[in-house]
DNA sequence: ACTATAGTTCGCAACATATGAACTATGGAA
DNA sequence: TTCCATAGTTCATATGTTGCGAACTATAGT
């Protein structure tokens, strides 16, 4: 088992956090990290209450490797499970306001998406065809 | 040709945006515009000042596509020529702090690259071979 | 119409990602 | 210690994405 990789924080950069973000199912485990507090923690087997569709668990450990060697969280063995925590703390002094922008970008599409949803729950984007 | 795609503003997504600004090259871009200004356009070929390393045009092409279908630039013809401009006031008001957030991250690392190019022009983090 | 300039599209090679199957690691029971 | 269950990783591979040269389209000036 190759050892876990975490970049210390001058080795993190822009791009690979924007690029671990980018991806939907990684976005959503990280805002319940980050929104989760200090002391909440997630792992391939208890994360199916963030996601809505079922994800096999290679790829879960993959979007988790992705988000800690970006250097967005901590993951520590404890005992036989995972716990992953944000690395929030250390980012935010290091790009001041990089993640409260994220964070607050998908809150506020999220709450856009729900009130379509609630309003049309079976039509989508006023697509033809 | 086909037509250029602009999505609307509320089409807009935080995933898209992040994906688009992932890249070196398009954060670049991105940087410059948005710094720029609103009177700032670039285009395919008056960029080579903005980014460091010979880029063909069919590549900037598609990384202007990229930014543009993110809905984070604007692009017009005028005559011959492309005109881009950012369209931060608009995501701004969508997903405020989003743009600032990475912009200020983008100077951070890059005023620290500067200056550890300063410090030692010819080594990089002190890796062991 | 011809030429020059600016940008787009196509095709393909190189790279990245998702996932089932097989494997490793840890803790507890017998 | 051996066996089993649980949690997670790694591998192989099929599918998807990206970068770039070559060919093409669009516009302006002559």
């Amino acid at each position: 088992m190759r050892p876990l990789i975490h970049p210390s924080i001058e080795d993190i950069t822009v791009e690979g956090i924007l690029h671990a973000l980018s991806d939907p199912v990684r976005a959503a485990i990280y805002v319940a990290l980050a929104l989760g507090g200090s002391d909440c923690t997630f792992n391939c087997s208890n994360l199916q209450q963030v996601i809505d569709r079922p994800i096999p668990k290679s790829t879960l450990s993959q979007h988790f490797r992705a988000l800690r060697e970006a250097g967005l969280i901590r993951s520590e063995r404890h005992g036989v499970e995972m716990r992953n925590t944000s690395r929030c703390p250390e980012i935010e002094q290091r790009f001041p306001g990089l993640l409260a922008g994220i964070l607050n970008a998908h809150k506020v599409q999220s709450m856009e998406r729900a009130r379509l949803a609630k309003r049309k729950p079976a039509a989508r984007k006023s697509v033809a065809g």
